[in-house]
DNA sequence: TCCGCTATTGTTAGCTG
DNA sequence: CCAGCTAACAATAGCGG
């Protein structure tokens, strides 16, 4: 642990660096899961390190995602909540004789910002669409082939009982 | 903190589980800021409780989005990797003659609950934009609401330079 | 409810095999 | 690379103001 009072600063060597990871990684989850069992709480993690490939989701990517969504789905609560307060606000803009258009068109630009990041979630929705739409086609791909195949099986089976001599004198002259 | 060896158990007092959670609760994120400082590691944190309305994203909300926006993105690489296995897998399926149809059936059903997830982003997408138009056309209306008055003050003036008693009579009639 | 304290227990950096 | 060790250090449960 760090000294008391004393910030830690970024470790330099790549070993060092690796194994101070790898322990207090371990150590964090199993805070983060003494917690959750303690105080009935739900914890998701995500951890992302630029250059590296040293990516991870805590407990698991579905948990941490369901986890992250319940989140939202409060703060989405509180957000109405806030809302209100929000138009009443906006409200006040309105009625004031000096206009503060500049805050507006800030909160446009985050909101805007916002917008971009759903954008981006959403193109990943249209991916899994895509994908469930694929599967789809696959099986129903198959279910033709096989009745196809089935079908097939059939006539040959036919064909074999009602002219087998037929069947001979066309294999023998070499034509269909 | 537990004995060693031993797991923690659910603590029932809500007294003690509060003093607990914000202890615990600090020292986690303390924690979390260690590992991000010593090994540049992004980490974002979503905290969210059932019943009560213990609701907490660390760094931040934007930050812990943008961490796991940021997770999301790196994984979505590995899952393109993932997808050209997943893809080869299909078609062994469909080159082979017996069925697994069940197996891709809940393939398809855990597609469709991703799919869910997304609708209720997307849900929230809409409603952003929604926020965007509304905030735009309260904007456009402020600046309609200041034309209007700065015309009417224009009239105002000029009805004073020009006709003093006609407007006194219609401050005392009491009426526009 | 929120500090501050402290004995006890847990964590960790550095090192060894 | 990993697992085990340990002195030094940090976290914390329970208690009191």
């Amino acid at each position: 642990m760090t000294k008391m009072g004393v910030r830690p600063s970024r470790i330099v060597d790549p070993r060092k660096k690796k194994v101070l990871l790898d322990k207090r990684f371990a150590s964090l989850c199993k805070k983060a899961k003494d917690l959750t069992i303690l105080c009935d709480i739900e914890i998701g993690m995500f951890f992302f390190t630029p250059g590296d490939q040293n990516i991870f989701a805590w407990p698991s990517l579905t948990q941490a995602t369901d986890r992250m969504k319940n989140y939202l789905a409060s703060s989405d609560k509180q957000r109405q909540i806030k809302m209100v307060r929000h138009e009443d606000f906006l409200q006040s803009i309105l009625n004031a004789k000096e206009g503060k258009i500049n805050q507006l068109e800030q909160m446009v630009d985050k909101k805007e910002m916002e917008y971009n990041f759903n954008q981006l979630v959403e193109a990943r929705r249209r991916f899994d669409e895509l994908e469930v739409r694929e599967i789809r086609a696959l099986i129903n791909l198959f279910a033709v082939k096989r009745t196809q195949l089935d079908e097939r099986a059939k006539q040959l089976n036919e064909n074999e009982i009602d002219s087998n001599d037929y069947n001979n004198r066309e294999e023998n002259d070499g034509h269909l």
